[in-house]
DNA sequence: TAGGCCATCTGGTCCT
DNA sequence: AGGACCAGATGGCCTA
């Protein structure tokens, strides 16, 4: 009862069948990682002026180690600029708020929507970069 | 030539 | 039961 019913539902399989069995297995296998890398790939995209813009591109190497400049960027590369940069979008807004808050508190300006949005943490999935890491 | 990156195959496990 | 997910093994390609 240790093997998997997978397994001995397989060896009950003529040859044939079995063969049958593992090339539609391997094929499903090869779609969901071809699926994975086209995410991978719209990732990449997103990331890619990140990377090689042109102030970073010089100073690639002590801010992003790993990415080699004129490259395609990694998997591993990928995943974890996109990470550095999530994390450095939340401390930006966190920032904004800040600044915001001292204008809008400090001379009684009065707050539109998008103030309001931002003083209220109206988006959580930003105002806590820590909900999203791995 | 060694090391990094990647695709593919495979068997095991989890989920519906 | 079948499909999705995962991790290990393997071999190919490319670059320093």
């Amino acid at each position: 009862s240790g093997q998997p019913r997978s397994a001995k539902a397989q060896r009950e399989l003529s040859p044939e069948e079995q063969q049958e069995l593992r090339r539609k297995i391997n094929s499903r296998e090869r779609k969901r990682m071809q699926d994975l890398n086209i995410a991978m790939d719209a990732l990449r995209e997103v990331m890619v002026p990140y990377v090689s813009s042109p102030s970073s591109a010089s100073s690639s190497q002590s801010q992003n180690p790993g990415v080699a400049p004129g490259r395609r960027l990694s998997k591993i590369s990928t995943l974890i600029l996109a990470r550095n940069y999530i994390l450095l979008l939340g401390s930006s807004l966190q920032e904004m708020r800040r600044l915001l808050g001292e204008l809008t508190m400090g001379m009684g300006i009065n707050t539109g929507p998008v103030s309001r949005l931002l003083l209220t943490g109206g988006w959580p999935l930003i105002s806590s970069p820590s909900h999203i890491l791995l």
